[in-house]
DNA sequence: AATCAAACTGTTATTGTATAACATATCACC
DNA sequence: GGTGATATGTTATACAATAACAGTTTGATT
């Protein structure tokens, strides 16, 4: 896909086609047969793909997911189940009018915002 | 100070008097004359620290920080300064309507919302 | 007071996450 | 071909977090 090398490849199509947020060391040990053997042929990949708005990292997982929707890494919302782990990306919101003001009086320039909703995803609280 | 024991105690006001995000490991280093030698027992005082709203985990630097208002974990913000490291908390804010409705509408419940702005203080971009 | 379970604290060892530093190769350009 | 810039592979290490167990304190119950 895309100009992607082929060590981005793989770990973009590892991603893709996971079920959950994958750790760096998750996604070596599924891409162990294309040929990468170490933990900085990931980061380096990760970062490739990130920094093209292909992947995103989890903060609060330590992991990593796809992203289908085109956009840079700027406004990205994602809800956490506590219970079961599953990581859904919402659409990208604008920066709430009130943060905004916030912010911009302490003299802050925001490159991007991250938002991450933890609770519990519908499967999991009717359960 | 409150009800707290002598480790958690040491912890908090490691922070308090710390110009910046401490990593689990800062803090063992500062509190070490107190008498703590391990990981666990940091962790353990952090762990109490949060759960009673006195301390924040800052996801995206895998760092603590203290916190002087008095309130829960649930609606977080931090500006971090991408350059010089400055972590601000500002006033916690109400999830935006137009994402309360889109995670409710996949059905999901929020406990406690991060939003972690990622950016240059004014120090830093009129350097 | 003696006993026992539960909760808390300390310690060791290990697992998980991320990157520094260096080696090797590839490619563009003169 | 030589040279510098960029990309890739590899080794070793640093940083973050927790499991598992030992020892201690507390406090309820008899």
């Amino acid at each position: 896909m895309k100009d992607l090398t082929q060590n981005q490849n793989a770990v973009y199509r590892h991603l893709r086609t996971a079920a959950r947020p994958q750790s760096a060391y998750d996604i070596l040990d599924g891409v162990r047969e294309q040929g990468l053997r170490a933990p900085p042929q990931i980061y380096r990949a990760l970062k490739a793909l990130t920094d093209k708005g292909l992947v995103h990292r989890v903060e609060s997982l330590n992991a990593f997911i796809a992203c289908d929707r085109k956009h840079k890494n700027n406004r990205i919302v994602f809800s956490i189940c506590d219970d079961c782990g599953t990581v859904e990306e919402l659409a990208p919101v604008d920066i709430p009018p009130k943060l905004k003001l916030m912010s911009q009086q302490s003299g802050f320039r925001t490159r991007k915002m991250v938002i991450e909703l933890v609770g519990k995803c519908s499967a999991c609280w009717q359960a």
